[in-house]
DNA sequence: GTGTCGTGTCATCAT
DNA sequence: TGATGATGACACGAC
């Protein structure tokens, strides 16, 4: 695990972008001078304390427990004139303290199932910083329901697939450490497995993204909630992610209820180890520790250009792409093969993170440390920016997939050079415009866990469009079109993606209503001297280098951004009704939530009725009882429940008549009370202005005079009472 | 014929 | 200042 963990860098976390690119920035700095401290530690430079752990000592820097720990901070700011040595409370065992140690010095978490509660159970102890409850919650669960997941039904395993981080599965048959020969071979050998495993990781955060899909949406801490099941279906098709600020990093999930048997196929064993690491922004992320496809592929994609395009790489028959339902949502990205690949981009080992701005624009080089395939982003790290990427990287493996021939010999040969900025500066403002949404893509997982890519049309699939239409075009296009025809008479042909601009496959609504919606767009597009779609899919600085490199007329100006901005416009209605949708759905969720907390507590409220009855019932007896033993006769009877509050069972054995002089005695009092008067009551136990007399109290008070003979002490008090309310009434 | 739903587009505001 | 994203409102077509 040691070897895997350390693996994981670059990466970024699965927070919003923003936060996620600064986070990681600021980590890497950070990270050094953590692992540099770390390896003093190990050879006890430094070193000002020692952590007794279960009779085991443990050298460490005190500032580096102290920051990342208040019981140490709490422990070590006290005044010590010798060496800190610090025993930690029995609670705190080994297992669990020496990740958190190694945590507090690299910012990454070992965590497998054996030492999950451990690590918990330390790190509440210690109350280590950046390690959120949540998160051991959710790995708890997931690891619960890694195992149980694969015998379920395939709605059910759906549900309880809380986040795609947790779903990279491990493949403990591929070492981490391979080389690029190794990949590929790999990437040969393995390639339908690997695809296998990368959709069902994929499925998880991108196919049931689609809005056509029903999905039922399992925010974190509502996972278990069995309500949560219960949201009308009109909703659940829409059910995604559950965007909860506080879990939103880790919680994020989704399911498709149509897509049965997502999840991992490999054994849990595969799955039990996870890495968390910390950020500075996000406290902590998860991480796969394993060699994923997308390592292999982006091994891959990173050999020569030659090597790329010798075609060894063709998506076997397994990868089919079929005609299924159209998905207008913005293409999640989640499957990392398809991140991964970036052919603007001139593989440079040296680049860990391109330096940029700080802000939403921030990006991470899919090409980071190609010399290492460990040191890759997860697939759990979805990354927005990547996106164009993702197109790219699919509308090439759409070209192979379909026609290798064709893409080997026509496809590749242009992979847009023309909008390929190659000086580094370019290279950032490209990576920072990066960040198109691909509605024309939708990728689902079939029941038998294959993967189907579903396109719009060429206009929809802007890089088929593209790539036909620039250099190559005219050839390609033709060839593109026969072979689409070709490929839909087959029948025995798995592939059913209607990609033709006339949308002569199989027409749905959304290629009519697609159709009508960029015949604005193709009228307006035979003005210009190149199509539409390029004008829609280029990044905004590739935008405007192609615009200022054709001298074009106010007109088709006008055209190409009245284009560009119907189309970024559809996107985000697009993106602002999914949002509406998912604001209802968790609404509903609320509801039912604050329905069942409702139900609970009038439940409550009837049972402590009951109980107050019970009560009642039982004092009442007891009064009467006390009154019967005590031989009071009526007139102490009277002036006991005169004094009791009317909810005492002594008021039950008053007469109506002497209920109504009470009556009016008390409102004798309020008036005094009202006007500022001391209280003819003010010898009562105050209990009785509240109306809660304890009877034995009203008994030793009352009774005691009476018992000791005097019920003329009574009478008097009685008569003192009746002539101060007539004098304060006179006054 | 009508209501609902999905979608594209426009206008407007905020960043 | 222009580009872009978000969103309300409206229109349109499909069902």
């Amino acid at each position: 695990m040691e070897a895997c963990s350390a693996s994981l860098q670059p990466r970024m976390s699965y927070n919003e972008k923003n936060d996620a690119a600064f986070a990681y920035e600021s980590s890497v700095h950070s990270s050094n001078v953590l692992r540099r401290l770390g390896s003093q530690r190990e050879q006890g430079i430094l070193c000002d304390v020692t952590v007794v752990v279960e009779d085991q000592r443990f050298l460490a820097h005190r500032t580096v427990l102290a920051a990342c720990s208040d019981y140490f901070l709490s422990r070590l700011v006290q005044p010590c004139d010798g060496d800190f040595i610090i025993t930690l409370p029995e609670e705190v065992t080994v297992k669990g303290f020496v990740p958190l140690l190694h945590f507090a010095y690299t910012s990454k978490l070992h965590v497998n199932k054996d030492n999950l509660l451990a690590i918990q159970e330390c790190a509440k102890i210690l109350d280590i910083h950046d390690i959120e409850e949540a998160c051991f919650e959710f790995l708890k669960l997931k690891y619960q329901d890694l195992k149980a997941d694969l015998q379920e039904c395939p709605r059910k395993k759906c549900c309880k697939s809380f986040c795609p981080k947790a779903n990279v599965q491990r493949q403990p048959d591929v070492p981490t450490n391979v080389g690029i020969n190794e990949v590929e071979e790999l990437w040969r050998a393995e390639l339908p497995s690997k695809i296998k495993c990368a959709a069902e990781i994929e499925n998880i955060s991108t196919v049931s993204e689609s809005p056509k899909k029903p999905c039922e949406t399992f925010c974190f801490g509502r996972e278990n909630d069995p309500d949560s099941s219960a949201l009308c279906p009109k909703y659940r098709k829409f059910q995604k992610a559950f965007k909860s600020d506080r879990v939103r990093s880790i919680s994020t999930c989704s399911s498709n209820q149509d897509v049965p048997s997502p999840l991992p196929v490999q054994s849990s064993e595969a799955s039990e180890n996870v890495v968390m690491a910390r950020s500075q922004n996000q406290p902590l992320e998860m991480e796969r520790n394993e060699l994923n496809p997308q390592d292999i592929n982006v091994t891959y994609l990173n050999l020569p250009c030659e090597e790329k395009t010798s075609g060894k790489a063709e998506f076997p028959p397994s990868f089919p792409l079929g005609q299924q339902d159209f998905n207008p949502a913005p293409f999640q990205c989640s499957f990392q093969p398809y991140r991964s690949l970036n052919y603007n981009e001139v593989p440079d080992p040296t680049i860990e993170v391109l330096p940029e701005k700080p802000n939403s624009d921030q990006h991470v080089s899919p090409t980071a440390d190609l010399s290492s395939t460990k040191e890759l982003p997860g697939p759990d790290l979805c990354v927005p920016e990547e996106r164009s990427n993702v197109e790219r990287e699919v509308a090439e493996h759409l070209a192979k997939g379909f026609w290798p021939d064709i893409y080997n010999s026509e496809f590749h040969c242009q992979p847009e050079i023309e909008m390929v900025p190659n000086n580094k500066e370019s290279r950032e403002e490209s990576n920072e415009e990066k960040r198109q949404e691909c509605p024309w893509l939708n990728i689902t997982i079939s029941e038998g866990g294959e993967r189907t890519f579903t396109t719009l049309n060429s206009v929809s699939c802007p890089f088929i469009n593209t790539l036909s239409s620039e250099g190559c075009a005219n050839n390609s296009q033709l060839m593109l079109e026969e072979c689409i025809q070709e490929k839909q008479q087959d029948t025995t042909c798995p592939y059913a993606c209607s990609m033709t601009p006339e949308g002569d496959s199989e027409t749905d609504s959304e290629d009519d209503s697609e159709e009508s919606c960029s015949a604005k767009e193709q009228e307006c597009e035979t003005k210009l001297p190149f199509n539409a779609q390029k004008i829609i899919s280029l990044s905004r600085y590739d935008f405007q280098s192609l615009v200022k490199r054709h001298n074009l007329s106010a007109e088709q100006l006008d055209c190409i951004h009245d284009i560009r901005r119907r189309s970024k416009n559809r996107i985000a209605a697009q993106r602002c009704r999914k949002r509406k949708l998912d604001c209802i759905q968790n609404l509903e969720c609320e509801i039912l939530k604050l329905q069942n907390e409702k139900e609970h507590l009038l439940k409550e409220r009837d049972q402590i009725l009951n109980t107050l009855g019970e009560t009642k019932q039982n004092l009442t007896g007891l009064c009467q009882q006390v009154c019967r033993e005590a031989a009071l006769s009526r007139e102490q009877m009277q002036i006991l429940a005169k004094y009791s509050s009317t909810e005492c069972p002594l008021s039950f054995l008053l007469l109506e008549k002497d209920k109504m002089l009470l009556q009016c005695d008390s409102m004798l009092q309020a008036c005094h009370f009202a006007e500022g008067l001391p209280s003819v009551e003010t010898g009562r136990h105050p209990d009785v202005c509240n109306g809660i007399l304890p009877v034995q109290t009203a008994a030793t008070e009352s009774m005691a005079p009476a018992s000791n003979s005097s019920q003329t002490g009574i009478s008097d008090f009685c008569k003192q009472m009746t002539d101060k309310c007539t004098t304060d009434e006179q006054t």
